[in-house]
DNA sequence: AATTTATTTTAGACTTATCTAAAATAATTA
DNA sequence: TAATTATTTTAGATAAGTCTAAAATAAATT
């Protein structure tokens, strides 16, 4: 196994690295990191050397860093750990949707590859998170996410909400008023050139709702 | 509320300090702290201040230290997680009762109380963790612990397996082979004076178990 | 009681992760 | 392309938690 004992804080940076790397195909710069982790840049500089060291990232003076197949690999773990600790946070302590998240940054910390294991068996091996996020499975292998979001589809076309972007509660709130969650069919009913608005259409009532939303809620089409 | 919040270490520092406090009631020395956490007594000195700075233990110079009220209630809300985590861990992952301890460690410092009490109602408010010791509820009270081993009792007395002090996996062991676990009835049938060991009564076999073993099986008289 | 031994504390140093200020480099714009 | 602006890195500082070596204090022994 490639046992290499990261800190909390180099789990972190790591991670956020992979987000932004877009699993891996893109470089990544200082600026970026230090606004998604508020720290410094001159702070983000030391890790990313750090980090290069041990081979996690390669790294160019002035150049942007990106992420190595050993670094994805870890990155994937931190990634599986976070969504199996939302999946019992929301399915078995009956969290809210918007309230898991936080807590899942400090669960993903504890290292025991038996506890994970041993959590992922006990949820019955989940393949997405609350918010229909892929969960890695142990080799780190995951499903791909669906990329299409409400805004894609056109007139008369129907898709499956798969997946959550904006994790926000006043965004659960809307969700939930409007009587949207993961599996619900959405149906195009009209779109809207003006401002980018749809209508759609959930359990037969209609609504319109703005671009910024329908990019938010991403689906599977049918 | 008094939510002073604790960084791993300070958290580690007064659990062990209320432990060896025996809850509160006695002085604890510098050097014991130390042999515990196995952290050199000059550092044990360093924390011993931060904590006197903050109110969790008085501490006079050369003197030892002792915890405060609101030491001993923060200690607790710990000892709270740590043995819910074990709780969790045992009953529904299903890991071995020698195996627990490592991970509850870990798990213990995660602050989220709404994670807790969650946890607390999810596995249906134990009173006991798998080593039999009590779970303080969220106010801190908790029932006492049976003090009496078996070796305290007398020919023909029975007791019930309450708690086990040892938690060594070759302790473990030990027990799975004798068929002793939380609950087990114990009959005394002789006490041998030669060396303290005691002969008992398990599921109508009997066996001979050392001083050691014997003082580290609390029990329930019945 | 004086000496020896053990315990505790102080002093100074190291590591990790952070910061600010300034310097170096790259990117943008006029 | 030269000047300006933005980004990144370097240099030096700080806080938390640890260490070792030495000094101060307390406890035990002769």
């Amino acid at each position: 196994m490639s046992n290499i004992k990261l800190s909390q804080t180099e789990e972190n940076y790591l991670k956020s690295i992979f987000h932004l790397s877009e699993f891996g195909s893109k470089k990544v710069s200082t600026n970026s990191i230090s606004k998604i982790l508020n720290i410094e840049p001159a702070s983000v500089t030391d890790m990313i050397k750090k980090l290069s060291i041990k081979k996690l990232i390669y790294h160019e003076k002035y150049k942007g860093a990106s992420i190595s197949k050993v670094g994805i690999k870890i990155a994937l773990q931190i990634i599986r750990r976070h969504r199996l600790w939302e999946v019992f946070l929301h399915d078995k302590l009956k969290f809210k949707w918007d309230q898991i998240h936080e807590i899942a940054e400090e669960l993903e910390h504890v290292s025991s590859d038996k506890l994970i294991d041993s959590l992922d068996k006990f949820l019955k091996y989940p393949k997405i998170d609350p918010h229909g996020d892929p969960i890695p499975n142990k080799l780190g292998e995951f499903n791909f996410i669906d990329k299409i979001s409400i805004s894609d589809l056109n007139i008369d076309e129907i898709g499956i909400v798969s997946r959550i972007i904006n994790e926000d509660e006043e965004f659960f709130n809307l969700l939930n008023k409007l009587n949207i969650e993961i599996g619900t069919e959405i149906k195009i009913i009209d779109k809207i050139d003006y401002d980018g608005s749809v209508e759609i259409k959930i359990n037969n009532k209609s609504v319109i709702i703005s671009k910024n939303i329908a990019e938010n809620i991403k689906i599977t089409k049918i």
